[in-house]
DNA sequence: CAGTGAGCGAGCTTCCGCTTGACTT
């Protein structure tokens, strides 16, 4: 019997919906898209009203094949991909390649995996709505031309296989600007008094903080001075409830940015993770923009949280998803079974649906009901007052199960929890007062999960390219992941005890950053060029003001071929003439001076291997004329900042350091930093010497030290198998077999392994279930990651 | 995780969004 075809994305849900269905049903799924544009050409015809040329990717031949097959088949075929934009493109994909019948081709939708819904479904069917197909196409051209019209201006003026785009471009200029404002921060000092009084009792000491910052050293003297003989008094103690409420259930960048807060995880790894538990049946589907919760979902949350915490812990709420551009095709992230707060998995699958289960549950429970209190100490004859806060919990509502993470950055004066008890009008000693300078606070840099909020929040990317593009501009090394050391300060201190004023002068190392975004020379390089000549691709507001058109275009109100000439004929111009623009310099090029040696000019630019200072032009028509020298910057350095006593010393290296045992030792730098070098052998100089000075003995030192390590390095080898080696590496002992390292389990003794054990170990270690590293693929650097 | 170690005039790059897989006659 001929069975009805359903079609939608995701294998997961096919599988799922293939149990609600009955057996008049076959569900299949396309893995996302079927077709584009081709991969390696512009594919749009600019002649002919802009036709897209698709192609049915190489991998996705099969995928295609197996549908073309089912549909022939099938009585009918239900087209149930997304209802957003891409999920429209991807049925009217579908019709055209597999040449469905209009007359037995329905499209169907719905946003949430129940059969209710599924059913309601099924009941509703309309055909495909061809103005959203063509928002899709005008977006997907638009990329097009931005990405391949921009990225071959780069390969020319600044470094091959870099590449541009509406959104990555934009992502890197958010990092290079806030770079910049933190190298122009100037932040501002001023003195916060704390004070200790002894209460009553004669033993009970109550924190309190003045509630004015004092302006510099000398106001905060005469304050102190001031208090040594001044009285206080509690002036008044009030208690003001107040109420707190669950944060909304997860979406894609939520979960990314609470996930890194809470477990340290990247955007990828949430995402990895995450998929798993989607695969499993564990969630909901993980790249979503909604706030929505289906009706089950909602009615079994109900259940759980009556039936473990009581009625007085739920509260039924619905959420409005406010991101822009958000297109409510699924439901928020959340579990599929409320009534399961544990499920099998790894350490990582577990805490992840720990967090998800916890939120998912937080968002239908009460507020929580606290009180904060504040008692104010006026101080006799002035009229800044001393204030102490506390906030005691009186019903916890959500917080019984789960509470938001806020970024670090924010140096939060940490609340109190219980104040003492204390009375008014009561007159507390003075036990002890101390101002302290602190300083406004730069902007913080950017992580992986904040840099995506903040891309969500201005409508640029989605939530299946939040991921990517993370790793988009950290492969094109437009970014690093990295830590910045923190820079040393001073900071007055004053002290009143015991009627005694001190003073004092303090460090402290403030600004370090840890795993935060860093943009490279080469991203700065390219944003300030792209800003230069594509103001507006690069502002913040093109991809919503774009939106705006797509939207028109859905709705049927413009035509998407007469949007993109729209775009093309004022974009295009721009790349033309800034094409032609005729450069004696390479982009991001900058003098720095003037070599004294040679008299020649001296510069730095971003090379073919990145960032680079050379002496001289040399002259291509002239075969005598000097050559020009090159040496690389080193890690740290900028282009932008780089001095010409700095760049100078670059060509120090490489340079001898000596004799040892009759051979010469060089000194130089490398691609992994600077190294000695003695008799073909390569030894890394610790970050504590410095290549340029280190001396002829430190270097001999060094050389020792690696005769040494080279001498425990092998731990045991076999006659029996030369390719098997127990080894003593940066980690301790482990046994290296064709290339391949494998770790020692801790109870066993590696200088008395036999053969036989090492076989075992190797037999039973777990095979990478990963790719392999040998990745044959050029242009994939592989991140350098820490 | 476990060692690596140039060069700057020649090989081809790139976009954003959907979605996971990874060979037969």
């Amino acid at each position: 019997m001929q069975k009805k075809l359903v079609i939608v994305e995701s294998p997961a849900k096919a599988k799922t919906i293939e149990k609600f269905l009955g057996k008049d049903y076959q569900v299949l799924s396309s893995y996302g898209h079927i077709r584009d544009l081709k991969a390696k050409e512009f594919s749009v015809d600019i002649e002919h009203d802009y036709t897209p040329q698709y192609v049915i990717p190489a991998d996705k031949r099969k995928v295609v094949a197996e549908l073309k097959k089912a549909s022939a088949g099938a009585e009918e075929v239900l087209l149930a991909s997304d209802e957003d934009r891409e999920g429209e493109a991807i049925a009217w994909h579908l019709a055209e390649t597999l040449g469905l019948e209009p007359e037995k081709t329905q499209r169907i939708v719905f946003h949430e995996i129940t059969k209710n819904a599924i059913l309601h479904a099924l009941n509703h069917p309309r055909s495909i709505n061809i103005n959203l197909v063509n928002a899709q196409q005008a977006r997907r051209v638009l990329d097009r031309m931005v990405g391949f019209e921009v990225s071959p201006i780069l390969w020319r003026k600044v470094k091959p296989a870099l590449s541009a785009g509406r959104v990555q471009s934009v992502a890197v200029r958010l990092l290079v600007e806030r770079e910049r404002e933190i190298q122009q921060f100037v932040s501002e000092a001023s003195y916060r008094v704390t004070a200790h009084f002894l209460l009553s009792d004669g033993q009970t000491l109550l924190k309190t903080e003045l509630n004015r910052r004092l302006k510099n050293r000398e106001e905060a003297r005469d304050f102190l001075q001031f208090c040594r003989t001044a009285e206080f008094v509690v002036d008044d103690i009030s208690t003001k409830p107040f109420r707190k409420s669950p944060p909304p259930p997860f979406t894609t960048s939520t979960l990314q940015q609470e996930a890194a807060r809470k477990l340290g995880f990247s955007v990828s790894q949430t995402m990895i993770v995450a998929q798993r538990l989607y695969e499993s049946g564990c969630i909901t589907y993980m790249r979503t923009d909604s706030l929505n919760l289906s009706d089950l979902a909602l009615g079994a949350s109900r259940e759980t949280i009556t039936g473990t915490y009581g009625e007085k812990y739920y509260r039924f709420r619905k959420y409005q998803t406010k991101s822009k551009g958000a297109q409510e095709a699924h439901e928020a992230i959340r579990p599929t079974d409320m009534s399961a707060p544990e499920i099998h998995g790894s350490v990582q699958d577990k805490k992840l649906y720990d967090l998800i289960y916890k939120r998912t549950l937080a968002c239908q429970m009460a507020d929580a009901e606290l009180e904060r209190t504040t008692i104010t100490i006026g101080i006799g004859g002035k009229k800044e007052k001393f204030t102490a806060t506390g906030e005691v919990i009186q019903f916890d509502g959500f917080l019984h199960v789960y509470m938001e993470s806020v970024d670090e950055d924010a140096e939060k004066e940490q609340e109190n929890g219980l104040l003492p008890p204390v009375a008014l009008n009561e007159t507390p000693g003075l036990s002890e007062m101390t101002a302290v300078e602190r300083f406004t606070q730069r902007p913080p840099r950017y992580t992986e999960a904040t840099l995506v909020r903040r891309l969500e929040e201005l409508g640029i990317g989605r939530p299946s390219t939040y991921a990517p593009t993370i790793q988009t501009i950290q492969n094109r090394e437009y970014v690093v992941r990295g830590d910045r050391p923190g820079k040393e300060r001073t900071y007055g201190i004053l002290a009143l005890k015991d009627g005694q004023i001190t003073s004092a002068d303090k460090t402290e190392v403030v600004g370090a950053d840890r795993n935060k975004l860093l943009p490279t020379d080469i991203g700065i390089v390219v944003n300030d060029f792209l800003v230069d000549y594509f103001p507006d691709v690069m502002d913040y507001n093109f991809t919503a003001s774009v939106e705006k058109e797509f939207d028109a275009i859905a709705e049927g109100e413009l035509a998407w071929t007469r949007a993109l000439d729209k775009f093309y004929k004022f974009f295009h111009p721009i790349v033309e003439a800034t094409s032609a623009v005729k450069t004696v310099h390479k982009v991001g090029e900058r003098q720095v001076g003037i070599d004294p040696q040679s008299g020649e000019p001296v510069f730095v630019k971003i090379g073919r291997y990145g960032p680079i200072a050379q002496i001289g032009q040399g002259s291509p028509d002239n075969k005598d004329a000097p050559k020009p020298r090159f040496a690389s910057l080193m890690k740290g350095q900028s282009i932008e900042t780089i001095t010409l006593e700095e760049t100078l010393k670059l060509f120090d290296l490489p340079r001898s350091a000596g004799e040892f045992e009759g051979d010469e030792i060089t000194v130089g730098l490398g691609r992994f930093g600077p190294y000695i070098r003695f008799r073909d052998k390569f030894i890394s100089i610790p970050k504590t010497l410095n290549p340029h000075t280190i001396s002829d003995e430190e270097a001999i030192r060094l050389i020792r030290e690696k005769r040494a390590r080279e001498a425990e390095r092998i731990i045991k080898q076999f006659e029996e198998e030369p390719g098997l080696e127990v080894l003593n590496g940066r980690y301790g002992a482990y046994i290296a077999c064709q290339g391949v390292n494998y770790r020692i389990p801790k109870d066993m003794k590696p200088d008395e392994l036999t053969l036989e054990a090492c076989r075992k170990i190797i037999e039973l270690s777990p095979t990478k279930t990963g790719k392999s590293r040998k990745t044959g693929k050029r242009n994939e650097k592989g991140a350098v990651s820490k």
